[in-house]
DNA sequence: TTTGAAGTGTATACGGTGCG
DNA sequence: CGCACCGTATACACTTCAAA
């Protein structure tokens, strides 16, 4: 058989001594014969978690692999007798540094081990994610085995009678105790939505000072770990709740509570494709008499040779709240549309129009969005358009660009006519109220989402994996 | 073979609430 | 008061499958 070996400090003596079976009830009865100790509190040092972690049945798993086990015996008869939660051998919370039972904190070991009044959910959502504490969290090479939470409580006996240090204490989240909220000192580094690594970096942090913890209720140290990760997510959430309720980034994230009242609002105010004024409300200095008037000097100024372009983009402007229930509301045809308002047959009017429409992106200049975006993306297009087979369009295009002398005017050229007709086509788009052709929809929501940066309210957003796509390949060529 | 819709799974948020 | 749970919602990634 193999030889194992195990390194045994007590007090100032160092013993390596060879064992043939490693397991807990074999080496403590070897170590109670060897160095004549009672009640020995042993821990054994564990490479995972680099520290030492006590040593109980729970520890056969992690050293049964082990070929050398380093000790570390004290005589502690006083321990056992001693009801203190704080371990001799845990450093004090900041947080609780003498009165670590506290009266008002529950334990986990003072809770029933009877189930609860609640009867047991089925969890018979259908898509719904299933309660975290239901279900294990699959981590990939991490196989996770919580201990039953109270729900479950009732359906196993596997669960430990008690939460308790190797002193007798409770366990409760020291560094997160009520002084010490998330938002306060220790945990101040973390936002009040810490990420799932910065959870974990709260247990590891925990487990550091706190090696017990990964022991705790004999779950492997994969598991106990995640145990813990729900809990500090538990800590988190509640105090999200409690304490920062009125802090304007919990404000922002709470459920907004839609009522009949508001639902009818949100119905008047549609707001969609990101357009702020999608239908304002006509001014009050405005009826349909001096609209009549309006419009008609539009058509008006329209035939003339000589325009007066500032009082036609005034009237525009006044005339915009009325043009869009026309537009929206009345369903009025493009034609008629036209016929009232000609202006609006300019491309240089349609993108006035289309700043009237207040969209929601950093520029409220068509071109220059589209510009900017072509701009940012145009490599990262092209190059995946190389890599497929070109469609005959596009050879159409290349085809053209030949008759150019320089890589300068061709790109100019592209550049122009690219431009000048998108922006028109886009501004007609959304100046008219039109639906995306069914066919390229998803190539206009492209251009929304991404060229342009145009927002909607609704779901109609761009696959993350075409975005991840396209950044590579930008960053590619 | 490509594309897009629908379905599925995971993670994490919130509100409400029971319990000690 | 704080922990922990349920029910629900949302976002996102991934898979499946039918149609083009």
């Amino acid at each position: 058989m193999e030889n194992k070996f195990i390194v045994v400090n007590y007090g100032t003596q160092n013993k390596k001594i060879a064992v043939h079976d490693m397991s807990h009830d074999t080496l403590l009865k070897l170590i109670k014969e060897r160095f004549q100790v009672q009640s020995p509190d042993i821990k054994y040092y564990d490479q995972d978690v680099d520290d030492w972690v006590d040593f109980d049945r729970d520890a056969d798993e992690c050293i049964a692999t082990l070929k050398v086990l380093k000790l570390r015996v004290k005589e502690t008869q006083l321990l056992n007798e001693d009801e203190n939660c704080q371990d001799s051998d845990m450093p004090p919370s900041p947080t609780q540094p003498s009165t670590p039972c506290r009266p008002g904190t529950p334990s986990i070991n003072s809770r029933p081990q009877t189930p609860v009044s609640r009867p047991q959910t089925p969890v018979s959502r259908p898509q719904t994610p299933v309660s975290r504490s239901q279900t294990p969290i699959s981590r990939p090479d991490t196989p996770v085995d919580r201990p039953q939470t109270p729900s479950s409580r009732a359906e196993t006996s596997s669960r430990p009678d008690t939460c308790q240090s190797p002193g007798g204490g409770d366990l409760t989240l020291p560094l997160l105790s009520r002084q010490d909220t998330p938002s306060t000192s220790s945990a101040s580094k973390y936002s009040r939505y810490p990420t799932s690594e910065m959870y974990e970096d709260v247990v590891d942090g925990l487990i550091r000072e706190f090696p017990y913890l990964l022991t705790y209720g004999g779950l492997p140290p994969s598991s106990a770990r995640e145990f813990w990760k729900d809990k500090v997510l538990y800590k988190f959430g509640n105090a999200r709740k409690l304490l920062d309720k009125n802090h304007p980034d919990v404000k922002l994230r709470k459920k907004k509570v839609i009522t009949e009242e508001k639902k009818s609002e949100g119905n008047k105010n549609n707001f969609t494709w990101g357009l702020g004024r999608y239908l304002p409300d006509i001014p009050d200095t405005e009826d349909e008499t001096s609209l009549d008037i309006h419009t008609k000097w539009l058509q008006r100024e329209y035939k003339k040779t000589d325009q007066d372009l500032e009082n036609v983009n005034r009237k525009m402007d006044l005339t915009f709240p009325y043009r869009r229930r026309q537009i929206v509301e009345d369903k009025i045809s493009v034609r008629d549309l036209v016929e009232l308002y000609p202006w609006l047959t300019s491309r240089h009017e349609l993108l006035k129009e289309f700043q009237r429409l207040e969209p929601n992106t950093d520029s409220n200049d068509l071109v220059e969005l589209l510009t900017e975006g072509l701009q940012k993306y145009r490599k990262g297009i092209v190059g995946i358009m190389k890599a497929k087979k070109k469609p005959a369009f596009l050879v159409a295009i290349d085809e053209a660009a030949k008759h150019y002398r320089t890589e300068g005017q061709r790109n100019y050229a592209d550049d122009c006519m690219a431009l000048a007709a998108y922006s028109g086509l886009l501004a007609c788009i959304y100046v008219l109220n039109l639906a995306y052709p069914k066919d390229l929809e998803k190539s206009f929501l492209f251009v929304q989402n991404i060229l342009l940066g145009l927002k909607d309210n609704e779901a109609n957003t761009i696959d993350k994996r075409i975005e991840c796509v396209l950044h590579v390949t930008c960053d590619e060529w």
